[in-house]
DNA sequence: GTACATACCGAACGTTTGTTATGTACTTCG
DNA sequence: CGAAGTACATAACAAACGTTCGGTATGTAC
């Protein structure tokens, strides 16, 4: 009655692992069972064993993809509020080869999820949460007293995730243009005229831009 | 030797058009021929007869795209400078149904965009050209003395594109959280924050952030 | 050992894709 | 009025797609 002689979930894992390179390297125009069948070296019904279609593989990548953002173990927080919030918008750039897979991945899957109501959604809710969780930093900044900026804290949320997705995109495209030490320091001075003083004089021995 | 009985560049724009509709409707993903034959009521031997096939197709696509966001006739700039960019900007966000559109059937090309050599460099090139149309408004605003930053006019271009393309996709996905009000205050305060002085007391008489 | 459920392959199914070829209506030229 | 060439519909085509299914191997349960 339960014979089990391989772990299921550990196998689905795979699956969606594969699922990953296809996507990585083809976009979602080029995932097709036989694909990803393909990239892990079995058959389609291997692929249809553990998945119900099509769909089903689909908004799971994009599960997986969300666990990866955030579990990716790159960066701690050091501290809350502003170093926080930096931290955030570090782990999402792409500094490293992963974070270029991961974010070439989401930039892909934004096609078929203005398309499919489903995963519209889904990613509506993603984006929600991503800014939530900006927003708490930035709530935590304001305690701590670290914002010179009286703005609307869901308006800046809303604002370091429209920087950092928009530098998401040109990184992306332009790889050697926008290498991970620029990236870095774009986003620091972002954030600095954004929330910190970017003022002469308001915040002492805080230089905002660091040297080329 | 010449029967010309049809206008053939009209009749290549309206193949466009269809192409356009079908697009916007279901992302490059449900972009066929036989759909764009369908949105405009003919069969798929005419768009093959005025395009060589679906490549082509795209690439006329992508173009017309470009075109439509330059020569999008919403706003002029006002004057040199700073209030430039923002008409940039604004001219970029999805402030219209047709704004909308636009950058929907843009945001959807990244997917194939990244995936396709020839597509990819066109994307590269072309935002390239958005950075030196930015840049040049920088560039102007700090001959005018309207910048109190003195960070690298590049790096300020870069952020721009950066915050209103990344804008672009947030509200994509939620049109009613980012209704043209908020993504004109959005881009408000983030120029103002990022070039003009959001410095307390440095430009006074200049409120940068407007009521709700 | 027998029964049964899972894991997986391999092939087939029907549909949809891009492309190509054929045929017809029409307009212009000589 | 033919001749010729364009404009377009229609249909056929192979390839690739998502999905389904029978078959086989392998394990647990009784």
């Amino acid at each position: 009655m339960s014979p089990a002689r391989t772990d299921h979930d550990a196998r689905r894992h795979d699956v969606s692992e594969a699922v990953w390179r296809v996507l990585a390297e083809h976009g979602f125009a080029g995932l097709t069972l036989r694909a990803v069948a393909g990239a892990m070296g079995a058959s389609t019904g291997l692929v249809t064993h553990y998945f119900g279609g099509k769909r089903e593989l689909v908004a799971h990548a994009l599960d997986i993809l969300e666990t990866r953002t955030q579990r990716r173990p790159r960066l701690k927080a050091p501290a809350p509020g502003l170093a926080a919030l930096r931290t955030h918008v570090l782990n999402i750039l792409p500094l490293t080869p992963e974070g270029m897979a991961t974010n070439r991945v989401w930039v892909c899957s934004w096609d078929i999820a203005l398309s499919d109501p489903v995963l519209f959604a889904a990613q509506t809710s993603r984006y929600e949460r991503i800014r939530a969780d900006l927003r708490a930093a930035i709530d935590d900044a304001r305690r701590l007293g670290e914002l010179v900026t009286g703005a609307d804290a869901d308006d800046l949320a809303a604002t370091t995730l429209s920087f950092t997705h928009g530098l998401v995109v040109q990184a992306l495209f332009a790889p050697e243009t926008f290498p991970p030490a620029r990236l870095t320091r774009l986003a620091d001075d972002f954030l600095a005229a954004t929330f910190g003083g970017s003022c002469p004089g308001s915040a002492p021995g805080h230089e905002p831009r660091s040297g080329q």
